[in-house]
DNA sequence: CTCGGAGCCTGTCTGC
DNA sequence: TGCAGACAGGCTCCGA
């Protein structure tokens, strides 16, 4: 489910609800999510909520130093956040942590969402560089990608180089790009490199702006669909004319996971 | 080191 | 209508 953009959404909502508050109560209604909550966590305050890759991180002041609180939505995961004293929707609910003025519910479906506390931030980010940073630029991007002879479409989904984009987007940037998503990455060309940044920054900008895809389940921090469906030019519309030259858009598997590509816009090899 | 496949979960949808 | 199988936005683990 939640890429960057949807990540994105949720933690420019949660920040100006959470800044500031304490925490005053955690509880865990999954067996599958350990939290070592500590006596200390009761009472700390929020200082800053982040997003870290795909993880929407919560930095809290205790009395006992600072501690990340990390959430992990995966596939299916939701942190809605619920003013004052309103009834809460029960199914699928995993996890509520209530705040002075409202709590942050945790839904996730398919229950593959994850909740961790990390003691540094360091300890809780990934590894990948983030894409919307100003350290990520056409020379970096190849950097990133020398040696390796990864399809496009499967490259991009790798968190331990770019954090951030997922399986809609690992198809949408190609589009953007005119770039097949069968190219071996390190068969690139400085200009396809180029297109390429171009197409990263560009495809993720537009989506923040609009607060994200809703394909199926995504719902932001306040219950609401995304926008950029409306805008999506090939995930998802196989059997549909290209919006840019009205071949039929193609879907086929990389990886595992569905791909959609434009095979003239796209030309493989 | 790199890469591809299985597995984790629960639900919806399609075709017989 | 019933049922089996495919598929779903992410990531980790394992073996080649």
């Amino acid at each position: 489910m939640p890429e960057l953009p949807e990540v994105e959404t949720i933690v420019r909502q949660l920040r100006p609800k959470l800044a500031g508050q304490r925490l005053l109560l955690v509880e865990l209604l999954d067996d599958k999510l350990s939290l070592p909550v500590g006596e200390e966590m009761v009472g700390s305050t929020v200082v800053v909520v982040e997003r870290l890759g795909k993880q929407i991180a919560l930095n809290l002041r205790t009395t006992d130093g600072n501690r990340w609180l990390v959430f992990h939505l995966r596939m299916t995961g939701s942190l809605i956040w619920s003013a004052g004293n309103k009834p809460v929707e029960q199914k699928h609910l995993r996890a509520i942590l209530s705040f002075e003025k409202g709590k942050l519910l945790f839904y996730d479906l398919r229950r593959f969402g994850t909740i961790i506390l990390g003691n540094s931030r360091d300890e809780v980010s990934p590894k990948g560089l983030e894409p919307l940073s100003s350290g990520f630029t056409p020379e970096r991007l190849g950097s990133l990608i020398a040696n390796s002879r990864q399809v496009l479409k499967s490259w991009l989904l790798r968190q331990d180089r770019l954090v951030g984009i997922g399986n809609i987007y690992a198809s949408e940037i190609p589009f953007t790009a005119r770039l097949s998503p069968h190219r071996p990455v390190n068969s690139l060309s400085i200009n396809e490199l180029r297109q390429l940044h171009r197409a990263i920054v560009s495809v993720l900008e537009l989506s923040i702006e609009h607060r994200g895809t809703t394909f199926s389940d995504y719902r932001d921090s306040t219950g609401k669909k995304g926008g950029f469906q409306k805008l999506l030019r090939v995930y998802g519309r196989d059997g549909k004319p290209c919006p840019s030259c009205g071949t039929i858009i193609q879907r086929t598997v990389i990886g595992q996971r569905s791909t959609y590509f434009c095979p003239t816009c796209q030309p493989a090899g």
